[in-house]
DNA sequence: ATGTAC
């Protein structure tokens, strides 16, 4: 080399480590044989003050539009994250995924965090997993609610025996099917809308993105969309008596029912995760996690549209329980349900703070809720056990082996037949995707989380609806 | 999860 100047040398006299000063080092060496040490930082100094002078400079030319490139870039705003990950429980380890456990761990490396738990169903999903649960400080991570904010399960047990279920199983297939609407984009038209009070509230009027939504969301009121969810009669049994249910100990039949805020919510969603990205600006891993400030004008119109998108989830729910117990001409003995999408304000080791659940039942102590198998496998009712680590959560179902795209190479028509005629299941839409097999053993799940749950009752799927295969439903 | 890309 023929300048003996070094970085360090440079660093020392102001200049900025980074891209223009390796462009410095290496210009220096294509000229300038006759200056000294001192004269070249003096010249290097001067490009750096005054870059503007230099432009058509034979040799500093680079260095000089490099630098007023680099002032005028605007300030990097990226918000770090901590080196070390705050601890956090999992529950059924040897099931969970890595990329649960990764997306977790940079969940957990936020400066919102507060604290996290992975439920034993737990498996990679867009930011925070499927399965994952994480407080937080005066922050809403839309991504940590998920696209369907509200998902949730809904029971209704009613006053009709198994014997009589059994006997009439055809007109309960017929009313399943006359009462409940799939599929994605699907609603009802004309008199088959349903109606609601969850219509005439104000937060429909809170933005126009919103207020433009009520019409799908009138539209779709009592319908269940696509994927995993579905609407099924099936037996449930209570062991013992329940006394704060009020239930004496048997079989009844009931009717349980798994979806979400549909278009509304999904819409919601998305907005508000564009805006979290755009005003936090997290490193490469972390995108997914952006967060709104609470306190901000964004959090708060989030906060508002989230619990009108659960109160619309629920309304959708009660719309097709209210359908479908008047044309049974039953009554309903006990009824409970619970988001598993969901945020909510709760006081944590006496901290208020901010707990996500993405895919997770809220377990609270004495708080019901239930959590779904398979359309073959058992879904429990439980009470939850108010288990701190846990964040007072429980998993939301057995949770998937096999993606979908898995699911449909691997299994077969007549392996989905068998298993339903093995299970007395009767089935009506549902791809392959939604095959049992695709999913953990809802048994081994439960036997993970038995510090988070009593189990109360135990449900057995008995008819399923669920939408037909994805692509072609027009 | 959702109509088809704000």
């Amino acid at each position: 080399m023929k300048h003996i100047l070094n970085g360090n040398e440079l660093i020392e006299r102001g200049y900025a480590p980074g891209k223009t000063l390796g462009l410095a080092l290496s210009l220096i060496e294509k000229g300038f044989e006759e200056f000294n040490k001192e004269e070249l930082i003096t010249l290097l100094l001067e490009v750096k003050a005054k870059p503007e002078q230099f432009i058509d400079h034979e040799i500093l030319e680079k260095l000089a539009t490099a630098i007023i490139e680099e002032a005028a870039a605007p300030v990097d705003e990226t918000i770090a994250l901590s080196a070390q990950a705050t601890a956090y429980t999992v529950y059924g380890g040897d099931q969970i995924e890595e990329g649960a456990r990764k997306q977790m761990n940079i969940a957990m490396r936020l400066p919102v965090s507060v604290a996290g738990a992975l439920m034993p169903d737990a498996h990679q999903g867009y930011g925070l997993p499927i399965g994952g649960v994480l407080a937080t400080r005066n922050a809403i991570i839309p991504y940590g609610v998920g696209v369907d904010i509200g998902c949730r399960m809904a029971l209704s047990v009613f006053d009709i025996s198994e014997s009589h279920f059994h006997e009439n199983e055809a007109q309960f297939k017929r009313e399943l099917i006359a009462h409940t609407k799939f599929g994605a984009g699907h609603g009802f038209h004309g008199q088959y809308k349903a109606d609601h009070e969850v219509l005439e509230r104000a937060e429909f009027n809170l933005t126009p993105m919103i207020k433009n939504l009520h019409d799908k969301a009138y539209s779709q009121l009592g319908s269940s969309g696509g994927g995993n969810h579905f609407v099924e009669w099936g037996i449930i049994e209570f062991e013992k008596d329940d006394g704060a249910l009020n239930i004496p100990k048997g079989k009844y039949l009931a009717l349980l029912t798994h979806s979400g805020s549909r278009g509304f919510g999904a819409t919601v969603a998305g907005h508000y995760t564009r805006l979290a990205k755009e005003l936090c600006k997290l490193p490469q891993e972390a995108v997914n996690l952006a967060y709104l400030d609470m306190n901000s004008e964004a959090g708060q119109e989030y906060w508002l549209a989230m619990n009108l998108a659960g109160d619309y989830a629920s309304a959708c729910h009660e719309v097709i329980h209210k359908k479908l117990t008047k044309a049974i001409g039953a009554e309903v003995l006990a009824r409970v349900e619970n988001h598993h999408n969901f945020a909510w304000k709760e006081v944590w080791n006496g901290e208020e703070v901010i707990v996500h659940r993405k895919g997770a039942t809220p377990a609270g102590k004495g708080v019901m809720g239930i959590i779904p198998g398979s359309m073959t496998a058992p879904g429990f009712l439980v009470r939850g056990k108010g288990e701190t680590a846990a964040i007072n959560s429980a998993s939301h179902g057995a949770g998937r082996l096999m993606s979908r795209t898995k699911a449909i190479q691997n299994i077969s028509r007549d392996q989905m037949r068998a298993i339903l005629k093995e299970h007395k299941v009767t089935l009506i839409g549902a791809g392959l995707d939604e095959a049992p097999m695709a999913y953990k053993d809802i048994n081994l799940v439960m036997d993970a989380q038995k510090e988070l749950v009593d189990v109360v009752a135990r449900f057995s799927p008995k008819i399923v609806r669920m939408a037909d295969d994805g692509s072609r439903e027009d």
